[in-house]
This record gives C-alpha cells, structure tokens and sequence, in this order.
DNA sequence: ACTTTGGTCGAAAGCGCTTTCAGAGATGTC
DNA sequence: GACATCTCTGAAAGCGCTTTCGACCAAAGT
C-alpha cells in the first residue's frame, strides 16, 4: 500500500497538520519536528497525492496547453520552453491539440478545466476574441500569436512585424524588386502582421505588390508547395519570394525545384521561423529566427503569474534576427528601365 | 460558484449516489430519475471534478506519455494516434519529455505516479529491463521499440528486422553491391533489430558490410550529417547508403551534397520511417514508411486495457512498407571484377 | 395471504490531503 | 506577578466524488 501522509504524521509522532506545513511550507514548524518528518518522509518514500492535493487546496499544480497539433516542427521548441519553466516550478503542462479548428479548441478548454487545470496557455489560439474572454473569466489564460489583455488573461509574442521587415530589407538589400509572398491564412494576426512589416518596407522602397504575387499557403509544406505553383502558373515575374513561414518555404522551395528555377541564382527564397529543418534543406534555407523556446517559457511565466497573482516584471522577448544561408542571392536579373 | 454532483442531485430530487450512478453508468436507474438527472445535468451545465473523482474512485482517466522528446518529427503521429485513441476512451493523456536521459526518464515517471496516472506509454525508453519491470509492477506500462512483457506491461511494436529487409532489397534490387549504413544509437533494440534485417539480406546476397561502412548517428540530423562526412573521410566506397531513420538520411544528404556526391546518380540513399518532411527534401527521400499514428493507437489500446484488465483480441500491426522517392536509383557504377 | 427474490435507491463512510480554529506554552510588558 | 502577545501544534471539518450496505417496494413463488 502506498505512504500517505498521515501514516508519516505517525511515524513522525506528530499531526497531519504539521505534516502538510512541512510540506507546503505554510507555517514554521519546530527544528526538531521537522527533522523527525522528513525522516519519516524518506523512510516512507512517500510521495503527496496530487488528486488529494488539488481537491483539498483547490490547485492542481497544472497548466493546460493547447497547440494545433502537438508536434508541429514550428512549436517544437516553444513546448520545450513551457516544459522546462514549468518543471522549474513544479508544475506539468498537459498538452491538447485543436487541429485548427475552434470547436475543437473550445471542447479542449472545456477538458482541460474539468481537470482542474489551474491556467492555460493558448499557441495560435482560433477562438474568437468573445470566447477568450470568457474563458478568461473563469481562469488565467494567455495566449500567443495575436493581442488579449483582460484581467485574468494575457499574451505574449514577439514582434511580428519586425520579422516581415527583416525579411523584405534583407531582399532589397540584395536588390530584388519583384517580390512575391505566401502568407500564412485568413485572420492569423502573426501572418497579418508580418505581411504589415513587409509592405511597410516594399513601400518605402518603391517596390509595388500587386494581388498576384500575394498567395495563401495555410502554413503547411504542401500549402506553400501549391501557392508556389499558383504563383509562377499566373506568370508574374519575381526574383524574390518570402514564405510566412519555414514549412511553406520549404515547399514552395520543392515547387520551384520542380519548375526548374534554381534557388538562390533565379529566385532568391526567404521563410521565416528558423525551424530545425531549415538547415538541412536544399539549399540551406534563409530565415527570419524567432525565438520560440523563449517564448513558451515566457509563455509559461505569464500564466503562473496570473495564478499566482504576482505581478510579473515586464520583461521583453528578445527581438527576431536574420538567419542568412543559402537560398538568398544578390539580384541577377536586370529590371527593365 | 461551479456547479457540483450534490447540486445536480439536489435539482433532480435525487441522491447524489443515483448522480453518480447515471455518471458511471453502474447500476440501473429508472428511467424517471434518468431523465431529471440528465436535465439537471444539462441546466446546471454540470461538469464532475476529475480530481474528485480520482480521488474517490481511485482512477484518474489519464495515462502519462513519455518521448525522448515531446516535438520529435518521428513521434510526431505516435502522439496524434495516442491522443486519438485515448480521447475516445475519455482518458487524456500526459505528455513529458525524457531527453534521451534514463534518469530524467525515471524521474519523469515518478512525477507521473505523483499525480495518479492510470498507466504509462514510454516511446523508446532508454531505461533498463529491470527499472521498467519494477514500475510495472507499481502500474500498468506499455513500451514502443523494444520487447517487454509482465503481468501489467507489454510492448507494441512493428516489424524493424522486416523494415531493415526492405531497406536492403530495395538497394539489391537497384543493382548497388557496395552498402554502408548509418545506425541509430547502441544499445536501442530497433536500431539493432534493422540491422540484422538488412545483414541477414545482405548476407545472402555475399555482400560484405565492412566495419568502416557502419557508422553510428544517434538517431538526428547532426549525427547523420557527421556520420556521412565520417564515412567519405574512410575512404571506403559505397553506392548505398541506408540511414535507420529519416532525420539521419536528411542530414547524411547534407553531407554528400557538400562532398560533391550527387543522390542519387552516385550514391542511393534510403531512409526510414517516413517522416513529414522527408517527401519535400532534395531529392525526395526514398524511405521505408512506418504506420506510426498506428503505433501510437496501439500503444494506447494496450495500457487501456491493461488498465482495464481485459485481455486485448490480439490484432498486429501493418507491416512497414517502401515509399520509393527520388533518392535511389539503379546502380551506375561498374563492379570491378 | 406470507415469505422470498430481485431491483432501485438513499445514507453514510471515506479517498488523502489542506486549512481554519483554538488551545497550550513560551515570551514579553507594565 | 498578572495580563497581553506570539509561536507552534493538533482536532476536526470539508474538498466532490464513489461505493458499500441495507432499506424499501414490487413481483414471484408456495
């Protein structure tokens, strides 16, 4: 039969009460006490109960994640910044994923708080903004890749728009003019916001985009591998392509490859997230990183905070920065003047 | 305030054991009461607390999970296969992350116990025979990769001598007579058990597989691409080359790109597992697939039903299967005589 | 009509912990 | 020396559910 507390308590001569003080540290307990307890803890190998502890104390020393799909490449690292800062403070996350649809994410939430979980984190959140605030009512909720503030919920991000200026100076610097790019999907505020980066610059710069250089990929491989394929079908030149994200540049890299046009010397090719595969792809690919194992652990600080009811010290995400390796080339063509 | 199953029975006009009982569905109720509880049920958009539950009934419907590495591309669908079959069941599963550490692993599994998991799912444990055979006895374990076998473990598994087999026809059949192979790590039983299926064909077909031509990859990219620079620095010629998993081949490609090799007018080259991404490198990778999502289903079923304790009609698993790509062709380079 | 069976349901105990409340000493103050 | 003030500790209630046990009532058997 397992050690539970109170046959520590015994074995230590004192009360329950004292056992769980020790345990929690919620009072001083005498030096000598505390020494007979944890001997009897050791000796024991007793280890709390945590169903015990969550119906009792009303936490459950766990955090609720939901993702699109848990192993995507992309939030591989941010699940691995949520694990470890978590751990760091005992807590587990519990991992879901919504497949990209918001009912499922909705139907998700509503699990993950039957379990008690003490806070969520959201990766991508599809729900509308409404449902967000009402969940956020009932318990702590962040969220990434778009804005939420209330009093129970937050976000946290990077700067999306920043990345789309990285990636489009660094074409203008290397001289393209003619510009393409596969956007990720309708409503996602990270790809909106990083097409508001790229246009911003382009503007600048005088380079026009015009609506056929401009294709959804759904940030899928296969998404970007058929966007690209739409846009060399349609005919407009380019001799640039950023891809919103690695996934579909990586497919769009496969589209090219196939049309015959060689990256970097005819199309210089630019994602964005810097994913593990990126640099094994051929060739080598150029990206916008993001620090994403920082974010989940941001992510994961946030959320405790909200439990805890700390205040957390503003600190920033560390800004996005150019990876640059072989798919991106000084212009060759020559722009017809 | 939430509502609770005392509230439920309250409205119904019922005791909450009948609540529970409708709940559990384990004793028969009259229709009547049925039918108030189950509109109580819904007014009160009543939800049973799953920490009570477990706590009173001594069962938490979650099952822990552990990977080397929860965003791993090859577990990938094993999660998504696992979090399928487990949501039917009305379980949830708990993912954690091992890092390929066998004391982290043990730790891991403790955290697991902690929190009352009905069972646990290890995807390639590292752990020794004797530690797995001790937990199995604490609660039902299910492990992937290797074989093992209790009154409340057991392992799921495909065919890996038959994936190694395959791997090695493929190149025989191609006319390649000079192989080397990149292996995954020692001491992993399917590592292993690949490379006997590839020796043993081989073998028949008086082909000699030298020390040089093994090199170990530690199952990533890095490895890979370091063990395919190791294997053209031996100076030992080779027309094949298999790697024992994707992510291996994807970084040996790297490696005879560089070295000016071409895949796979030179040199063929064949994967294994079939993992998301091998399709879009360059060139598509020629692999053997694995049914991994149903690798994970069946895992799932497995620890249900130990959990459970039915015994579990005895179905196996799809055998693996070529996916032929671009990265193999028939041998150009003549045999000397 | 009277006991026996069978089926449905409620009372109550208890799962392993946390937390409030108050008591018992120890210490300090005037 | 009397009283207030702390500090440490234990008793006990209760978190929201499951489950045993026995009560009750209808149908069945004699």
């Amino acid at each position: 039969m397992k050690p539970s507390l109170k046959m520590v308590a015994a074995r230590a001569e004192v009360s329950p009460a004292t056992v769980s003080r020790i345990l929690n540290g919620t009072a001083k307990v005498s030096a000598e006490k505390r020494a007979r307890i944890e001997a009897a803890i050791a000796e024991l190998g007793f280890r709390p109960n945590m169903a015990a502890r969550s119906l009792a104390g009303g936490r459950s020393m766990s955090i609720g994640v939901i993702t699109q799909f848990i192993s995507s490449p992309f939030y591989a690292e941010a699940l691995k910044g949520l694990e470890d800062e978590l751990a760091r403070q005992n807590y587990i996350p519990i991992f879901m994923s919504s497949n990209w649809d918001s009912a499922q994410e909705e139907n998700q939430i509503a699990r993950l708080i039957e379990r008690n979980v003490d806070g969520i984190v959201l990766l991508s959140s599809q729900m509308s903004g409404q449902k967000l605030f009402e969940f956020s009512n009932e318990l702590p909720i962040v969220v990434t890749g778009r804005h939420f503030e209330s009093i129970q919920g937050s976000s946290v991000n990077w700067d999306n728009t920043y990345s789309g200026v990285l990636a489009a100076d660094h074409l203008l610097e290397l001289g393209h003019r003619e510009i393409a790019v596969i956007v990720g999907a309708e409503g996602h505020e990270d790809s909106h916001e990083r097409m508001q980066g790229i246009q911003t610059r382009l503007k600048e710069s005088d380079v026009m985009l015009n609506a056929n250089c401009v294709q959804m990929g759904g940030y899928t491989e296969q998404g970007g591998y058929e966007a690209a394929k739409a846009l060399i079908a349609s005919g407009e030149p380019f001799t640039g392509l950023i891809a919103l994200n690695d996934q579909m540049a990586i497919g769009a890299n496969m589209a090219l490859r196939e049309a015959g046009i060689n990256v970097p010397s005819q199309v210089s090719l630019v994602g964005c997230d810097d994913i593990q595969f990126a640099e094994f792809v051929d060739p080598p690919l150029t990206t916008v990183h993001q620090p994403i194992y920082e974010l989940g652990e941001q992510a994961a600080k946030h959320v405790l905070s909200l439990v805890n009811k700390v205040r957390l010290p503003r600190e920033s995400i560390k800004l996005p920065h150019m990876v640059v390796r072989g798919s991106t080339a000084p212009c060759q063509v020559t722009v017809p003047s």
